[in-house]
DNA sequence: ACCGACGGTGAAAGAATATGACAGATCTCG
DNA sequence: CGAGATCTGTCATATTCTTTCACCGTCGGT
């Protein structure tokens, strides 16, 4: 047979099943092992298909293999989540605040039993489905862009909330405090503060030494920071300075950063 | 069976089901538990699902929340959603409540000018996005089936509100009045009529003669009914004789099933 | 016709990776 | 605290991949 032709029909396989093994391909085509390996390769490499072991896969738009669907949020905010579920015990009562940073939050949050409540929009999506997850939602007038009820509704049913832990997001810190974009946001936000007994703030190390045009509070209400390790030298004393513990999210695996963060060399 | 399949059987059984333990998933997969062990590992380092003990969850966006019922979502409704839609006009306030039915109406409200009230999540979903919408979220505990915000927190929303319109769907429709399945739904349902002046009442013929579990309300509360043309004439003349409007949503795009409904052709 | 270069092919050795099983650590629940 | 389940880490084995080499047929030049 020849090479065109073969590699022809090998995509035509593949694209048909989405998915074909080396073996199967080989009984099919005739040829030798190495043959069809050399022509997956070659068929890899011009972006046709992807190899996998074994076989190979359909790159067309019929499958969109997994990898490729992440890759939206900042891969702080994502250790930040992943440290905040950690530090949040089975069957607990937390308060969830919206933003990008508590939606990775409540992404990991998944599998756990808990008893969530939010008036994030994107936030009850992603938990809604969850069995093992309780989950109570603020009502209010929909904020567009953000997907956050505001206003008197939600206002309402905050006053008579109580919560042992808030988990927020913030737009910016300084020494002064924590300050966010929208005024509305931080009258709702107000609110969440009085119904909480702890208040976490997560936030990537960007946010720091920011304001925005709201101011929320001061930072003595803030019970713990969770921040992602390229916080600096100078804000890290600043949160202790305050009376805040401080979580840094830094190496999700164990490995890898130590170095970075504490300047030590391993040698 | 080839790693990439079977990785991505395992996305697709914890997509579908939000956990799945990792004894099911051996079973199901035919791989040991080593193998699945770290196909669970990998799958948590990518972000698709979270690892926890005894399973895993799902993390992605959930793609088929309530939308899987979508799919059974008969002409019929689709046929009432539009005819429904028609039937408001711009810069109404109307509120919506939850159910596949009602969910039609609201993805035919694409592009109207509205304020609209719903304690469904799925609806949310779909007019969030309106940018000519203005959305108001009623809260509470979010009945995890079927994304609808109940109980006390939802009551006290309810009780305070006041808008010209109500849409609803219904479990069942009998000379006695309107059903539905749950208890607490129907609590939440009879505050919402309270806060209506005008209720609309969507159903698919099928529901006529149906009751169910819980009892709402008698029919006169009813100030209008819209459902498919394939409603018999007994049903018809209860609806007039019990005062209600009844409109009939029966050929979507103008044409097509004049003749199905009257038996008169069109010459 | 002979020679050697060349691209394609098949086979096989060794490297890389995936797998299944197991021991010990850890967690959960009563 | 102890029993049972679940997790982590390790190891031997199995599978698959890469690399290398030998072979074959074709082509162009002598």
């Amino acid at each position: 047979m020849l090479l065109d032709q073969r590699r022809d029909s090998i995509l035509q396989v593949i694209e048909e099943q989405g998915f074909a093994s080396l073996q199967e391909l080989v009984t099919r085509l005739g040829a030798s092992e190495s043959t069809v390996r050399r022509d997956l390769e070659y068929l890899d490499g011009i972006g046709q298909i992807r190899r996998t072991r074994g076989g190979a896969a359909y790159t067309g738009e019929s499958i969109t293999p997994f990898e490729e669907r992440r890759a939206s949020a900042m891969p702080e905010k994502q250790r930040i989540g992943r440290v905040v579920a950690e530090l949040i015990p089975h069957g607990a009562t937390i308060l969830l605040d919206g933003g990008t940073t508590t939606l990775e939050v409540a992404r990991c949050l998944a599998g756990k039993t808990l008893q969530v409540v939010t008036n994030s929009l994107p936030i009850a999506n992603l938990l809604a489905q969850q069995p093992s997850i309780e989950l109570i939602l603020i009502g209010g007038y929909l904020y567009p862009r953000t997907g956050v009820a505001l206003g008197p509704l939600a206002a309402a049913a905050l006053a008579e909330m109580h919560v042992p832990r808030l988990i927020m997001g913030t737009g910016g810190i300084t020494e002064k405090g924590l300050f966010n974009s929208n005024t509305l946001l931080v009258e709702c936000e107000r609110l969440m503060l009085q119904a909480a007994e702890e208040v976490w703030v997560v936030a990537d190390s960007s946010k720091f030494g920011r304001s925005a045009l709201a101011y929320l509070c001061e930072l003595s209400k803030v019970t713990r920071i969770i921040v992602d390790g390229g916080l600096s030298d100078h804000w890290r004393d600043v949160i202790r300075a305050a009376g805040i513990e401080l979580t840094l999210a830094d190496s999700p695996t164990g490995l890898e950063t130590e170095a970075t963060r504490s300047g030590k060399s391993q040698l």
